[in-house]
RNA sequence: GCGCCCGUAGCUCAGCUGGAUAGAGCAACGGACUUCUAAUCCGUAGGCCACAGGUUCGAAUCCUGUCGGGCGCACCA
């Protein structure tokens, strides 16, 4: 429980007990009612809007209200003083005691400090990076895959039943391609020409090694033969080897998922047929012929009757085609199955990881749920913005065609786990970032990665040096808590542990903002409030960690920059990025 | 033509789901190194939050419209 929190109820009895001595009305509705930081640290540890938000309730000035309720906060222990200001904002000052004993707090729930369970256990499905198997990751994957991932873990962290999903897309046409590309490595590897790749399928190297596995395998056996005498061996041989590459490729980021959905199941077991008919007793299925798209005609158009669901009863443009002209189901009913099968899995909450590219896609699938779900919106789709690759400054020219494309594993080797995993967090998922080599492996302040990773370095150097200078002293965890936390009164001192008071109300935050990007930017701000106190000790010595002279100040201050390095480390942790000891 | 996202300092972006005088970094200028790693810090300067209306105690944030940019727009996946 944060102190922010504390206060809330506060302030719910506060206003219940003004409601039965009749200085309030009673029943009032505190939902819009902040209790946060203020902007300014002039204004106190603790503001808060209530007055303002209950005087059309209460019918009374809002100055009115927050005088009854600054004088009963005013009450508490904790509390050294109260003001009202401006249009009716209640200021609190907590007493420097209270705000000094936060790192004894912080100290004693280590990493576990910000954590909460306002997920409730609430069982939750994020699906990501869900790229088709017919390659290895390249670029734009990343971002989704880094994102979904960190997103994951901040879930778990307030309190949510994760798990982290994968679907498959293993049952379009586009496996035939690979299937077909795969073959001709095949017949390569057993050494005939196959000379230049036919226009049309895939023509990169990773395929090579695929087409040696098989003739391996299966030695000449399907030399010669009818494509449909091989093709749904080699489809499957070579959906698992690539499967195999994107899940290695995933291990270079440390990304791991607990579920790997195949859709070809779905199609298999009959599935799509189940979740239809749920549709189709709904009435929301018909066959009818959907009228071309304005503005943009697409030449080969031609009107077919088709088998369509109602989308456009929730909210989308079009109906949508769950059938093709030959009768096969569409990527969309497989989707339909899909997400259904997630709902009776029994998750109530569900998060898909996109790329912006399909966005178009957000609001039929939305509609499913809906229509599966009576209307109850659980699914949020997140897109992720494309990311431009720069070199000093210059973008990096990518070609699909030629397949000359920057791969994940590419700027994994290059610039590692760590760097790749934070930059890619430090942009809102749905703005477009830009991911400079040379500017992320810069060893400066233009570089977060490396700001917030020095941060923590420094502190664990710190440990080094004090422990060095005081051969005897005990800096485990259980000490540096019992350290005296009353010598910190320099304003640097209590703006930072201020600072280290706001982690909790970030995590939670983020979290039901799905934002991950807030940790990373939290994170800098953090580092950079440490790095100012540091520098405070060059020009006033006693605002150094290490007092030569002084052991009890000296593990005071250890205690307080230990609980900055637990604070940066949990971060890190949740962004999946390693907190680094030494630099 | 329609839908979604975006427009904040010269540049790159935050802005804690409606709060008080809008914040960082880079670039510019001026300062701090016999150091607990200056791999850092301090200061100065820089703004009609694209524009116009609206909602209310209060708007960068919510609604409508306009302008500008990105993505997408029948059976592909």
């Amino acid at each position: 429980m944060n102190i922010f929190d504390t206060y809330a109820k506060s302030l719910n009895m506060i206003i219940t007990k003004l409601g039965e001595e009749d200085a309030l009305p009673k029943g009032l509705d505190l939902k819009n009612v902040t209790i946060e930081p203020p902007r300014d640290a002039s204004h106190g540890d603790i503001s808060t809007n209530i007055a303002m938000v209950l005087t059309k309730q209460a019918r009374m000035k809002p100055r009115d209200i927050a005088d009854f309720v600054a004088a009963e906060l005013a009450k508490i222990d904790d509390v050294e003083k109260v003001d009202v200001a401006g249009p009716g904002f209640i200021n609190i000052t907590l007493k420097q005691s209270v705000i000094q004993s936060q790192v004894t707090d912080i100290l004693n729930l280590k990493g576990k400090y910000g954590r909460s369970d306002i997920g409730g256990s609430e069982k939750i499905n994020v699906e990501y990076v869900s790229v088709n198997p017919t390659g290895p990751l390249h670029v734009g994957h990343c971002r989704g895959a880094i994102f979904g991932d960190a997103l994951s873990t901040l879930l778990e962290y307030v309190g949510y039943d994760v798990t982290r999903e994968y679907y498959i897309n293993d049952a379009g046409g586009q496996i035939d391609v690979l299937a077909r590309s795969a073959y001709l490595r095949y017949e390569e590897a057993l050494g005939k020409d196959i000379g230049k790749i036919p226009e049309g399928l895939y023509p990169g190297d990773y395929l090579v090694p695929v087409g040696q596995a098989l003739a391996e395998k299966y030695s000449d056996a399907l030399l010669d033969k009818p494509e449909s005498e091989w093709l749904s061996d080699v489809r499957q041989f070579a959906t698992d080897a690539m499967m195999d590459l994107i899940r290695a490729d995933l291990e270079t980021l440390e990304i791991k998922h607990d579920v790997f959905f195949s859709e070809l199941t779905l199609h298999k077991s009959g599935q799509i047929d189940k979740a239809l008919e749920k549709l189709e007793h709904k009435g929301l299925l018909y066959t009818g012929v959907l009228a071309p798209p304005k503005g943009t005609k697409p030449d080969d158009w031609e009107e077919r009757p088709q088998t369509l669901f109602k989308s456009t009863d929730f909210g989308d443009d079009v109906d949508r085609a769950v059938k093709k002209s030959d009768g096969s189901w569409t990527y969309f009913a497989a989707d339909i199955a899909y997400h259904y099968d997630k709902i009776e899995r029994g998750f109530t909450s569900m998060v898909d990881v996109w790329g912006a590219d399909h966005g178009g896609y957000v609001k039929r699938v939305e509609a499913v749920i809906e229509a599966l779900t009576d209307k109850k919106n659980v699914l949020d789709v997140r897109l992720c913005q494309m990311v431009k690759l720069l070199r000093d400054g210059t973008p990096v020219k990518m070609s699909k065609r030629s397949g000359a494309f920057v791969t994940m594993r590419d700027i994994v080797d290059e610039v590692g786990k760590d760097v790749v995993r934070f930059i890619m967090l430090t942009r809102k998922n749905d703005a477009s970032l830009d991911f400079d080599f040379a500017r992320v492996t810069e060893q400066s302040k233009d570089n977060p990665v490396f700001y917030v990773q020095y941060a923590h370095a420094r502190v664990h150097s710190v440990l080094r040096k004090a422990q060095a200078a005081f051969p005897d002293m005990d800096v485990s965890t259980a000490a540096l808590s019992a350290a005296d936390m009353t010598v910190f009164s320099d304003s640097s001192e209590l703006s930072l542990i201020r600072n280290m008071m706001n982690w909790p109300r970030f995590v939670e935050s983020a979290a039901l903002a799905r934002e991950p990007h807030r940790i990373a930017y939290y994170l800098f701000d953090l580092a950079s409030e440490f790095h100012a106190l540091w520098n405070k000790g060059n020009d006033n010595l006693d605002l150094r960690f290490i007092i030569e002279d002084d052991m009890d100040k000296t593990l005071s201050r250890l205690a307080l920059i230990s609980a900055v390095s637990h604070i940066i480390a949990t971060g890190l942790n949740i962004l999946g990025v390693e907190p680094v000891t030494e630099m």
